[in-house]
DNA sequence: CATGAATGAGACTTCATTCAT
DNA sequence: CATGAATGAAGTCTCATTCAT
């Protein structure tokens, strides 16, 4: 089964892009990559900054396929974080490179760039404050300000990145997660 | 009251690199902003990429100089978590634009200087894991890896950062020290 | 017939080299003269620095080629000397702006890169010290200090440059070569 | 007896544009060699290139000083020849830096200074020529071009400071003026 | 007179993008 | 469709020269 060149110049850019950052990759090295003509990029993406957009949106649908909101729906909240965190960091764990670009690169173009990436990732947190807002709904969370809850538990989710994929903490993802999960619900208090 | 030449390429830096990013950013602007000539800055700095890492440095010693961990050593830990939230709060909401460079990018030059953040980074962090080991010492911490109470603390304070300089949060810094203290300490279950 | 890129580089490179002297020849200028654009040349060429060499090497080569020494190896060494000053100032007329940068110029870049030029000029003058010393061998010379010698000899062809280039003295090289070899043969003295 | 400045200056440029050659000395270098401060080369200097003509230009008046054409007029040509030899050879290693400048460097600027070198050479070799005619004259040399001897002479001369200065080529002045001169009047064959 | 901090024109070089083959 | 040779805009950095002190 040949792969489309779309999509091999799609992976030739996470990998390129996540280790040289987007402006010192060159689009050469990612037709190299690739393993084709460096104008043949410019047939399946207008630009580089297309490129690299575009390929964040995949990594970013690779990422959600990983979650599967209507199944979760019966769970309690505290399962369904747990999961969440589980996925996450499993994530993580297998797409070192892409990890980096979808959740810490910033420097990319401008300020307009910039809040383009926000937003993408506004998007998938919306999904953390449908969770905990249905969790005080349902009683089995305190009364809290929602945004407040969704910044600790996405910056919680976000932090585990750097510890993983650079100082290759080795730690079971299961473990992980349900730990963090028992301190956000439980508190660090004795 | 004249500053200095160095001081203000400096501040001039923060501004600029702040906006574009350190590979946008155009070493004329950064002189047409100090109010100097293009070449001006090459009598104080040898390079861009020193300017930059100057420029961060001088950055983080300045976000440190807000902590005085000798005067709270003898508070509690909850009251200390809660002033470290509060003063990185009070700094992000004043100090929009650096913070942006000091806690998010990473797409700067190579591999080489990625890592020489991430360690800057690491340097911070260190203190919140003291505080955390002599919580759990005294007995007002549950036993627990510090290094995972670090990820999720650290993570945390990271993640504060985009709603307030992004989406303009308004929140008083107290109340959200407290909010997230309290939530930390206590868990979020009912 | 279509000319190669690179040649056409080295070509535009002898003539802009030869009148502007390396530091002031511009890169851009190279290019206007080769008819290609600016950074064409860096397709072919590393460096400003490497294009001066390649093209002072290409430029010895040409010049060598004119030289055949297997087929002079049976005549005797008066006549083997006119050869090589005949050939030598034909070359010279017939490449004015090249010879001077092959016999002349030495201020390029530092120190290192004038030893490597001197080298290069004492390749050449490895042969005039073969042939001296055959003649010596031979009997047809008196016994001589050879270094001396191929001071003198080569000092002489090299000096013909100027007069040639520069004052435009027109004098047959035949006739030029005949009085030269006849005087370094016989001496000055009545 | 406290230095001249421009006394001062001038000493600086010749160990300075010797030994990196016209280009890649820096005013800077001068005035620091100097031990004054930069901007007062231009009290004495209006810019770089005069600096350097003014300083090869005292230079060759400093080579001239050291022959002394009237005391020569009585004595043969083979005498004043092998005295010019000698004063030459002596030069060059006693000024060895200053000599590159003066007989080799032309990558100065453009054609116009390069004419300018050729012609103060030009100066110097008008004194050959005339000991040539008047040895011609007298009945002490073959009738020969003029032309034609003295570039045989200002060559071998100029082609002495190379093995000299780079090779260290240690012969004493004395023999190596008697030698060349020999040849030169007696010829090469046996 | 002397200085050296400041300047900015100008050089080399990179690399995203185009387009003839 | 695919290619890669060619391009030139744009960026960093150097250094001769100026001028306020």
């Amino acid at each position: 089964m040949k792969k489309g060149k779309r999509e091999l110049i799609l992976e030739a850019a996470v990998h390129v892009f996540s280790s040289k950052g987007y402006h010192n990759a060159r689009m050469e090295e990612i037709a190299a990559v690739a393993g084709i003509g460096k104008g043949t990029i410019y047939e399946y993406f207008p630009s580089k900054l297309q490129l690299f957009q575009d390929m964040l949106n995949k990594s970013l649908q690779v990422y959600y396929q990983n979650f599967n909101p209507e199944e979760m729906k019966q769970l309690p909240v505290e399962q369904r974080l747990r999961i969440i965190f589980e996925t996450h960091i499993k994530f993580c764990r297998d797409n070192k490179e892409l990890t980096r670009l979808v959740f810490w690169d910033s420097d990319v173009f401008d300020q307009e760039l910039r809040e383009w990436i926000y937003t993408q990732r506004q998007e998938k947190e919306e999904r953390v404050v449908e969770i905990i807002e249905e969790g005080m709904a349902r009683g089995e969370l305190r009364e809290l300000d929602p945004m407040l809850v969704k910044v600790l538990l996405t910056g919680s989710v976000a932090a585990m990145w750097a510890p993983i994929t650079l100082d290759g903490w080795e730690i079971a993802p299961e473990v992980l997660a349900r730990d963090v999960t028992d301190i956000l619900m439980n508190g660090l208090k004795k």
